[in-house]
Parts: structure tokens; C-alpha cells; sequence
DNA sequence: GGCAGGGGTCGAAGCGCTTCGATTCATTAC
DNA sequence: GTAATGAATCGAAGCGCTTCGACCCCTGCC
């Protein structure tokens, strides 16, 4: 428990015999070092086990080498998702010799200023970002380099990240349609989150409609406790009772959806087709293990690290669309 | 977009018409400071925006204000209760003017001791803390200011807080025997979780034993899938005819459960009572809503950020268990 | 043989902050 | 009236690192 002195530069320079300098240009690499003085300033910094202090190395460089990780920690939340999202973050930064910090949007924008203006990050990684997100005209103002997760209504001169969802949604309508289904559904997320203007939501129903055309399709929102789905799932086809083709895109209801449907004697996917839009361990999870477009949160994550790493290098970045991938299960025929 | 030049304590100090070292001293509150001059200075930097530069105070106080959370981030984690508790732990960190740094298990020990080293964190706050964890040793070894969330097999000079589990699984016994359930069963982690020793599964195990002397009581590992769990409760009953009360510890599984009695044809609460050991919105969004016990995670988070802190101050921080609260719902009679 | 050029290294000047005396000035004690 | 006390403030010395310019010496070239 004693307090080792931590082993600084002036340490390893000495160990080394060679000036300070010098060893931080080996650590650097910003200039070119021999060979053989290059090897010995490794080989004392291994002995002594030295690590740069953080606090000195922000100070001098103008780089704090961390990134702000913004989660909204909001209710009705995919929390899976964002979790596989946060350590696919954490992984890619520490690639690039970064470390995450963690903000919830709590503190509001007040914090992104904080956090800014303290140079304690050098960049801002903004998730599950709104369509109209009160924290984006702060972050044009601040002039802090950034990626969004998601996009607002006004993406103009921002970098933003996403499944392509209307995309999602469609590949859902057109697998459905080629298996011979001619009515379909839509099975959303809870209605707050519509009323949110999440964005993704509207998306997803927008593809979804989009590419249903010639069909027949219905689409409602979808709260997340079991009577209301069940409820939700026995209207559905009270109306529809020709409905063979359900899509999900709620993952806290897919659960109950598929227990709804047990209980209403119509069997999967012998009566119904059902498509899940969600990660792939809960579709594999469910009876029967469902068919599915992925959510690559953990590709976001990454795409996400190494656009911010382009911009905090003066590099320009664009944003992307990731493709979303269908995997055929047992829930379809 | 502009780069503004950001505003330092000299030019806060000039503004107001004092020396840099008073500014210093009025933000930190080191040293007495009159009130007119400190309203002086108060008014500066409100005018100019002043935030203190984190790498500049970090160099300076050998404080960086800033906590590591680490989260192991494997398989078959409660994601429910491991978001709220590192929300939890933010926003009790941000109330003691620190951050929090995410980092994941995946880097390691020596990630560790990189953070430490580098000091880059004041100290560190273990999740998920298995019985014999590796990372455990280690840190006795860094002497760094830590606390841990679980108990491992040796918690000697430790501060670790948790839970207290075993009194969990009592309490979830005893409220089933005083209502008169003579033959009950504990369903709770799959296989994994016991033969890795996290600690909570066998502690509540052991609770849910002792206080069940003198009832009938069985305790089975559950898996997570919908066909798993079916398959587990049918061969519960089938050998325990007489069951009446059940105990389920595992969240991922407790929707699969109520499906799987559905499915049975034994309905929730007039032929079996159930208790489920989860967060509330958990035991609320299931039908019926369950009686359950609370995973407290947002007072662990926060006792644990509070330990933390005494300990950076050198204050003693003694282990500690939270007492688990019982909610009774519509699940039990 | 002298000089330009460049690879390799060093020294020193900060980066923006905290903190430790030192200093000033107004009180209080004797 | 003087010395001691204490409250309020200042000045300067770092904290450990990066980076800029200077320097040295070895090559290659005229």
C-alpha cells in the first residue's frame, strides 16, 4: 500500500543517459532517433516501468488523448445495444490510444461545455442523438470536433452515424413479400418514442411502407409490458385476420410478442412469419430463434471512434449509413 | 468552428485586478479570502467562462478528479442493473466534482496499471467483482485507492460493497413460507454463472437454504432461453408436484418463466406464487406484476462513489452490504 | 581542404495550474 | 507606543511533459 514515486521522464532519461528530449521523441516518434539509442530508451522505460503522467502530457500537447462518450440514459432505452455500443467504443479508442469518458446527458449541455472548455477531452461522441436534439446547436457552437449516433433533423456540417433503418425496415417488407406474404404488419416502439421524434422509429416505418407497396401493411406502435403487447398482438389480428408477416422492431417486446402469439394458438412460423429488428443473441435466444436484421452496434461504435479520430487529425469525415444485415432463422417461412 | 483561445486563470486574475494564485485560492477554497475579493473574482469568471484547464490542475494538485469505472463487460451480465448502477455512480462522481473514466475488462490488468501509473484516475471502482478474481490481486499490488462491487473470496483491507444477497434470498424464503408455501424452488443463474464463482448467485443460494429449513426446497441453475427455461420449470414440476412457490434469480429469464407456467396451464398467483429478484421495472412490466426484491443499484453506485471519495481524503471506508427491500406485487399469495 | 547538408541529440522555454513562503496592513496585547 | 498576531494577498517555484531552435559531427561534393 506504500506510495511508489512514480517514475517519470527525467527518470528514464537518466537511466537511459540521454536527454529528455530525446526520450520523448522516441516515445513519439516526431523525430527520427538511431537505432540503437532508440532501443535503449525503450528498454530502461521497460524496466522502470514508466508511463507518461496523463495530466503533464495534456498540458504540454494540447491533447488529452480521451473522448467524451455521451449516453442519454433515458428511459425506453435499448439498453443491450447501447452497451455493446459503449465497450465497441471503448475497444476502438483504446486502438487509437485513447480513453472514453463517460457522460450522461444529465448535466445537460453545461456539461459538454465543462468537459470542452476544460480540455479533459478532445472530442465528444454523441449517442442516441434525436431528431430535434437540444445538444446539437450547442455542439455548432462549441466548435468541439464530434460524431453523432443517430441523426437530427439538421445534420448540415455534422458527422453523424447510423444503422440505415429505413433500409432495416424495408428489408424486412421485401423478405416477407418474396416468402408470398401478401399482409403484413409493423409492430414499433412504445409510442413515447415516437412522440420523441426519435428518428429511427420514423425511419424504420418509412422503409417499411415504403417497400410494401402492392401489399398490405399495417403499422403500430408498441408498448413493452406483456398485457399491453398481448393486447396490442390479439387487436392486430382481430383486424387483420389475414395477417401473415409480422415485423418487430422493439426488443423489450419480442419476448412477449412471441408468448402473445403462443397464447393466441398461432404458431411460428407455421401461421406467421415474424422478423426481428434487434441483436442477434436475443433472436437466437427466442422460440424459435428468430429471423432477423441486425443492429451493428458494435460496428457503429467503431465507425464512430475512427471518424472522430479522422477529425481530432484536421481529416474530413462524412457521415455513413451502415447497411443493416438480414439473418434467416426459424421464425419465417 | 473557430478556435477560440481559451480562457486561462491569469486572464480571469487580470480581469479582476488580483494575483493568479487568489484566483486559485477562491475556486478551491484553501485559503481565506474576503468576500469582496472573492465575489470579484466569482464575477470573472462567470464573465469570461472560465473552466480550470484538467491537465494543468491535474500536473499541479496530482489530483485529476476523475475515477475509473470498470466493467467486465462478459456474457450473461444483468445490462439492466449494470446501466443504472454506472449512471448511478456518474451522477454521484459528478456531485463530488469528479468524472468518470469507462474502461473495460478487456484491456486487462495492465490497463490497470496504466490508468494508475499515468494518473490518469485518482482511483478505481471495480463492478461485478467475482470470488476469485484476477484483477483483485493486483490491486493490492497498485496500492491505488479502490471499491470493489461484490465480494471476492478475500475481501482482507478491501473496501467492497454490495448487496446483500444472501439476505435476499432469505427474505424471498421466509415470505414464502409465511404464506403458508410448505414446498418452494429457487430458479436462478444459468450453469456459467456458478461455475465462474460471481459470488451473488451462490450467496443468495446459501440465504434462500437456511431460511428455508423446515419447507421443502430445491434450488436449480436456469439458463436464458425461452426453450431452456420451459424445459426447466416443466421438470420442476414434474418432480415437484407439490410446488407452490417460486424463486427466480435470474432477470433474463423471469419473462421466460411466467411464459413457461402459462404454457403449463398453472396460473400466477392462484397455483403458484412467484418472487423474482430483480430491478422494479423489471417485476412491473411482467403479468402479473411480480412481487420481487430489489436490486438496489443506484444506492450501490452511490455508496460505492461515496467509499471511494472517503478514501481519496484518507478517511477509513469500511465494506458494506445494502439491506434488500421486498416490494409485494401480484405474483404471490 | 572547406563547406553545405542532414541525421541525431540536447537544452530550455513554456503549457496552466497549485502551493508554499513572504509580505502587507490592520488589530490586539501589554 | 511597540511588538506580536493574524487575516488577506502576492510572487515564484515547480508539477512532468512537448517542442522549438541550436548544436555537433559525419558525409558528400566541389
Amino acid at each position: 500500500m506504500r506510495k511508489v514515486r512514480t517514475v517519470t521522464i527525467t527518470d528514464v532519461a537518466r537511466h537511459a543517459g540521454v536527454a529528455v528530449s530525446t526520450v520523448s521523441y522516441v516515445l513519439s516518434g516526431k523525430r527520427a532517433i538511431s537505432a540503437t539509442t532508440r532501443q535503449r530508451v525503450l528498454d530502461s522505460v521497460r524496466i522502470l516501468g514508466y508511463h507518461p503522467n496523463a495530466g503533464a502530457r495534456a498540458l504540454a500537447s494540447k491533447r488529452a488523448n480521451v473522448i467524451a462518450l455521451v449516453l442519454p440514459l433515458r428511459a425506453g432505452m435499448n439498453l443491450p445495444v447501447l452497451m455493446q455500443f459503449a465497450t465497441s467504443v471503448v475497444a476502438t479508442a483504446r486502438r487509437y490510444d485513447h480513453d472514453v469518458l463517460l457522460m450522461t446527458a444529465d448535466e445537460g449541455p453545461e456539461g459538454l461545455k465543462r468537459v470542452a472548455a476544460s480540455a479533459l477531452v478532445d472530442g465528444l461522441l454523441l449517442m442516441d442523438v434525436e431528431v430535434r436534439d437540444p445538444r446539437v446547436p450547442l455542439l455548432r457552437e462549441l466548435g468541439e470536433p464530434s460524431v453523432l449516433i443517430g441523426f437530427p433533423a439538421d445534420a448540415e456540417g455534422l458527422t453523424c452515424v447510423d444503422l440505415d433503418f429505413a433500409r432495416a425496415g424495408a428489408l424486412c417488407a421485401e423478405y416477407l413479400a418474396s416468402g408470398g406474404h401478401r399482409e403484413i404488419a409493423l409492430l414499433g416502439a412504445p409510442r413515447v418514442v415516437y412522440a420523441r421524434g426519435t428518428g429511427f422509429a420514423e425511419r424504420t416505418l418509412a422503409g417499411f411502407t415504403a417497400a410494401a407497396v402492392g401489399l398490405k401493411a399495417v403499422a403500430v406502435p408498441c408498448e413493452e409490458t406483456y398485457d399491453e403487447v398481448a393486447e396490442t398482438v390479439k387487436l392486430l389480428f382481430d383486424e387483420h385476420p389475414g395477417l401473415t408477416g409480422l415485423v418487430v422492431h422493439n426488443e423489450a417486446a419480442v419476448g412477449h410478442v412471441l408468448a402473445a402469439l403462443r397464447a393466441l394458438g398461432r404458431s411460428v412460423p407455421e401461421d406467421v412469419s415474424v422478423v426481428a429488428i434487434c441483436p442477434d443473441d436475443v433472436a437466437e435466444r427466442a422460440s424459435p430463434a428468430l429471423t432477423s436484421v441486425l443492429i451493428p452496434a458494435e460496428e457503429v461504435g467503431h465507425q464512430a471512434v475512427r471518424l472522430l479520430m479522422a477529425k481530432l487529425d484536421g481529416l474530413p469525415a462524412d457521415s455513413m449509413l451502415l447497411e443493416p444485415r438480414l439473418t434467416i432463422r426459424e421464425s419465417t417461412r
